[in-house]
DNA sequence: CTGTTAGCGCTTTCAG
DNA sequence: CTGAAAGCGCTAACAG
């Protein structure tokens, strides 16, 4: 049978509580004692049981990570920032079992994995990448973010807007003292109901969309199709807005059909370019959901006998490791994942105090490259 | 305060023993009863407390899947596929929360993530990549796979070759954790049951490389640069020994500054092919260690003013999804990354009959495309 | 500093 | 088919 807690405390010749103290350094233990435990430790090479210690202690290592899609590299390098952040305990005995739950971009399964790390009592969960904009999913999740609160797990929202004030709770309480006795933050969450409010860190999509397009107005282009990302989602909506804002500031019509909406993958920057070009043969530039759809924008244009940039700009978003790469070099507008990924990992371990308001807003910085020229 | 199974059984009416048996669904219940206590749940929101569960039954529904970069798009594909596989529970009541362990390709915190699965009591986990080939870590994660086993969980290696059997059974020949003296005894680990033994995917990288290389060689050229993978990685060796054999085979020399070892990323393949034409610059083809170092390697060779494949063929390898839009399409070796992440996926959740012998090898196949051409 | 004593919330025989 | 009772292995007061 597997080694338990008694057995290594009846080899070293102390309590349970003793074994369980040194383990958690989180009590003072004679140096001798201290020694003893770690060599029975070792010698019957015991691994703690974490169910166990999850449920008397009311809280678990677990810390997860959702994201849409574990293959799609923006998420690749959210998740690893985040995860890097939140993996080394900061601190000795600090090891936290930081997971990452691919949803696969549906709601369901979003809130699937909600109940699951909150079964778990994960102790923190960060949530990346935009937000489906359908109010009866809005009102779940909130429901199910409020429940984790509830049971005193942190929340962090990374790359989405947060969430509507008042699906959010009533609580938006005090910022948790994370680092303090966790017996005060157990009671407080159990008497009250109430638990860490969530905490966002966002992207200014609109902002950079709106500077993407106005690099292609200024280079003078006004026949400008655009390949938005998934319908209700926030993301592409705020890209879309940035991208219109730019138009009506400069009094660029926008053509109706000149909006394409479809999937953040190659193909469906393939596809779309094809429907633009059928719809107005004489798009002079493209601006695409993100990198990656514009490489199939680029795909599908170069097998229309079109050039990127000589006959048609294409930029894309999110500025990935292979976009300075791509044949022509990307224009795009670089966005700080690592940099986010890392600060929404800090906020999720309470390692970094609360922003005001609990958002932090981060900027987007436009990157020139070779895919846009002047018309 | 949190609702648990004794308020939901209050609610409905009934014992706890019940309501334990409607939500795991496990053991007969009139009808009626169960539509009471289903109702109860749902009024109370009641969210079961999992590590209750696990202590109480002595199994998770946490299953645990490893990578080296969670960034790297092989990795994506793979997890993606394992992970879809491994969450439908593929049966009611058997949502499982797959999770994705990012070891940024460090054998100590792939040794950390197993003894946390471990500590969890994670149903199975998923090793995927290539396997450090150090005697000192081979041992310690053969002895922790062995103890995972020993805990009733399914290990299934995924791109890595099979555990060898000698080390499969080396118990106890790790190092002490970080403080403590070396343990003398390691009689506790004798009496372990043996549980589910070790299952493996394997790639076919050498034949792979072999059919690469030769079709090089087929081509006309003679003066082959290779850019490995990081040195002492199972996959790095196989691939590196295809392309000798294929060398051999045919009578080509080898010239032993003409293999340079590096990461796996961009980056090493742009440093590499420098490097490489450094030593020889009549160098007319390259094979790189993936296709995303195969992507830095063009980029350095259109920096030195060479084309691609006019003055040299660069051939990569794993055939990504971002390889075929590459200018010029890349020529690979394509590996059923998403049939193997799914068959893998299956094994560990025991819903796929063994192989013989416990390893399956999967093939590869030499996919031609633009960036490869005759002399 | 260390041992004792209660549970944490759920599953699981064992009776009815 | 349903209930009662006995833990699963660990932590956390509360004494010594």
């Amino acid at each position: 049978m597997t080694v338990t807690l008694a057995d290594v405390a009846a080899r070293a010749g102390v309590s349970a509580a003793t074994v369980s103290r040194v383990l958690n350094s989180n009590y003072p233990v004679a140096e001798a004692t201290r020694d003893r435990v770690l060599r029975a430790v070792a010698e019957l090479e015991y691994v703690a049981n974490g169910p166990a210690s999850a449920l008397a202690a009311a809280t678990s290592d677990l810390v997860g990570i959702l994201v849409n899609d574990v293959a799609d590299p923006f998420f690749g390098v959210l998740a690893s920032a985040v995860q890097a952040e939140m993996s080394d305990g900061g601190g000795p005995g600090g090891e936290k079992l930081a997971v990452v739950c691919n949803t696969g971009g549906s709601p369901e399964r979003e809130l699937t994995y909600l109940t699951l790390l909150h079964r778990q009592r994960a102790g923190a969960v960060v949530l990346t990448g935009g937000a489906v904009e359908d109010s009866a999913h809005t009102a779940a999740l909130a429901a199910r973010i409020a429940r984790l609160a509830a049971a005193g797990t942190q929340v962090v929202l990374c790359g989405r807007p947060p969430l509507p004030a008042a699906a959010a709770g009533a609580h938006a309480a005090e910022a948790p003292a994370a680092n303090g006795p966790r017996a005060a933050g157990r009671a407080a969450a159990r008497a009250v109901g109430a638990g860490p409010a969530p905490l966002t860190v966002a992207f200014d999509n609109r902002g950079g969309a709106r500077a993407l397009t106005e690099h292609l107005v200024g280079l003078g282009h006004r026949r400008i199709g655009c390949v938005a990302g998934p319908e209700r989602l926030t993301t592409t909506r705020h890209r879309l807005e940035g991208h219109r804002a730019a138009l009506a500031a400069h009094g660029v019509e926008d053509a109706p059909g000149r909006t394409v909406h479809g999937a953040y993958d190659r193909a469906s920057g393939y596809a779309a370019a094809h429907e633009l070009l059928r719809r107005d043969d004489r798009l002079t530039a493209v601006v695409a959901a993100n990198d990656t759809v514009a490489l199939g924008v680029c795909a599908a244009l170069r097998e229309r006998g079109l050039r990127v940039p000589e006959d048609v700009s294409v930029a894309g978003f999110d500025d990935l490791p292979f976009s300075a790469d791509a044949v022509p070099a990307l224009t795009t507008v670089r966005l700080p994942l690592g940099h986010a990924g890392a600060l929404a990992g800090r906020l999720a371990m309470g390692r970094e105090p609360a922003p005001p308001a609990g958002v932090t807003l981060l900027s987007s910085e436009l990157v020139i490259r070779n895919s846009t020229a002047p018309l």
